[in-house]
DNA sequence: TGAAAACAATGTTTTATAGCACAAATTTAG
DNA sequence: CTAAATTTGTGCTATAAAACATTGTTTTCA
C-alpha cells in the first residue's frame, strides 16, 4: 500500500490546483511550508467546532465531508476527489470548523498552515479570486442540495445521490459500475434517509432494472430513468 | 412613500458596507456607475435561470432569496436586511442565477454593473477577500440551513425561523412582537412545511404560551423554551 | 479459525406530515 | 361600498418514511 501511494502520489506543483497563478517566491514559499499526511480508512481529519490550522488539499484518496444533526445522526454534506480543497472556510470567516470531515479510504493530504495559506490569500489577488470562484460554486450547490433534500421523496433522493457518484468519481472499465463502493450507511446518510430504506430503496430500483447490485458495487443500467426518477422527486 | 423614501435613503457610501477598502478612484468608479432601482411589494428583482447583469446592494427594505423545488414549491433561502449584498454569487461563478429574488416590501437598490464588480474584484485584493469572507460565512449558513431543514420535525423548524427573524430584523419598541410581518405562507416557505402546518404549529405555540399573536404581528414570549424546541428538533 | 461485530435484507408497526375540503376572516380592487 | 380574491384557521384522511424487530450474511480481528 505505502508503494503505491509512492508511486502514485502527485507532487504539490500537480495536485493544487491554483498553483499557476503563484508567484515564483509563492511557490517556493508553499514547497517549504506544506506538509504530508496520510489517513487510514475511516479516520477522522478535521472536527466539527475545532479551530482550523491548515487548509488542505486531497492528494489521493476520497473523502467525506459531514454535520453532525439532530440526535447524532450525520449527514453528508460533500464528496471530494483528488485535488480538491478543503478545511479553508472557518480559516477564511475566522470561524471554527463547521464540518467534520473524514477518510472515506485510505487518504493522503497535503496540508499548508492557516497563516501561510492567509499570507497569500491577502497578497495575491489572483489566487483570492479562484478561491473566490470556488466558494460561490459551492454555494450554489449546497442551496440546490437543500432543495433537493427536503422536497424529493426517497426515490427521487436515491435517484440524485447515485448520479451525483457517477458524476463525482466516474465509472470503472466496464462503463456501468460507479467508481465508489459506500456502505448502504453512507449512501443513506448522503441521501437523508434511515439506512433500511436505502437498502430497500435500492432493492426495488435493481427489481426494476434501473440498477444492478453487487454488494456495495452498483451499476446503472438505465440511467435516462433514474434521471426521470430524479426529476420527478 | 416616495418622501419616506428620500428622506431615510442612506447614500452608497454609506450603505456599501466595503466602502472602505476602496481605493478613492474606485469610489469615484463606483459612484458614477451605479444605479439606483425601486422595487415595489412582491415585485421580482431576479430570476432563477437568468444571467447575472449587475451586483446587488438592499439599501432600504427587505427582500426574499428564494428557490424553486419540485412541483413549483418554493423555498426561502435567505432573507436580506439593508446593507446586505446579493445577486453577485453568478457573477463570480459565471453562472446564471441559481435564486430567485423578490421584495418583501417596497424596497430600494443600488446596483453596480457586473464588469464594474469585476474589475474591482480583480484589481483590489482586500475588496476580494471581503467577498470571500462572505461567501465563507453563507457556505456554512446554507449547510447548517440544510442539516436544520432535513431533520428537525416541524415544531423545530418554526421555531429556529421564528429565532431566525428575530436575529435577523430585531424587534420592535415593546420589545417582543418580531419586526418583520410574514404571511403564514412566506412563514411555511422559510420552515419548509406546508402553510396549513405552519399556521397549526403556530397555534400550539401560542396555545402554550411560547408566543403571542395578533394577525400576523408575532410577539415571543418565552424565547428560552422556543430555543429548546429549535435545539431538540 | 471461530466468535464477535458490522452490515445487509425484509417485514411490521407507528407517526409525522402532506393533502384536501371547507368555513371564516381579511384584504384588494372595480 | 360591495364583490371577488386572498389569507387564515380547522378538521379529516391518506401516506411516506421512521422506528423497531428479526434474520441472514459478510467482515474483522484476537
Amino acid at each position: 500500500m505505502t508503494k503505491k501511494y509512492i508511486s502514485e502520489l502527485k507532487p504539490i506543483d500537480e495536485v493544487f490546483s491554483v498553483w499557476d497563478v503563484l508567484t515564483p517566491d509563492e511557490r517556493q514559499f508553499v514547497r517549504n511550508n506544506y506538509s504530508v499526511h496520510h489517513f487510514k480508512k475511516n479516520e477522522m481529519i478535521q472536527i466539527e467546532g475545532e479551530r482550523p490550522t491548515h487548509m488542505m488539499i486531497l492528494a489521493m484518496g476520497k473523502v467525506k465531508v459531514t454535520k453532525e444533526g439532530v440526535g447524532g445522526r450525520n449527514q453528508i454534506i460533500r464528496m471530494l476527489r483528488p485535488g480538491e480543497h478543503f478545511s479553508y472556510r472557518g480559516i477564511i470567516a475566522n470561524d471554527v470548523y463547521s464540518t467534520n470531515v473524514s477518510a472515506f479510504e485510505d487518504s493522503v493530504i497535503y496540508m499548508i498552515k492557516a497563516d501561510i495559506f492567509l499570507s497569500i490569500l491577502r497578497h495575491n489577488n489572483a489566487f483570492c479570486y479562484r478561491f473566490l470562484e470556488e466558494l460561490s460554486t459551492d454555494l450554489a450547490a449546497s442551496d440546490a442540495r437543500t432543495v433537493n433534500l427536503t422536497q424529493k421523496h426517497i426515490r427521487g433522493r436515491l435517484a440524485e445521490a447515485l448520479l451525483f457518484l457517477k458524476k463525482n468519481y466516474g465509472l470503472e472499465e466496464d462503463g456501468a459500475t460507479i467508481s465508489i463502493y459506500l456502505s448502504r450507511e453512507d449512501l443513506a446518510n448522503l441521501s437523508n434517509m434511515t439506512t433500511s430504506n436505502a437498502i430497500r430503496t435500492l432493492s426495488n430500483f435493481a427489481n426494476e432494472h434501473v440498477i444492478a447490485m453487487d454488494g456495495r458495487k452498483l451499476k446503472i443500467i438505465d440511467e435516462e430513468r433514474l434521471k426521470r426518477i430524479s426529476k420527478i422527486g
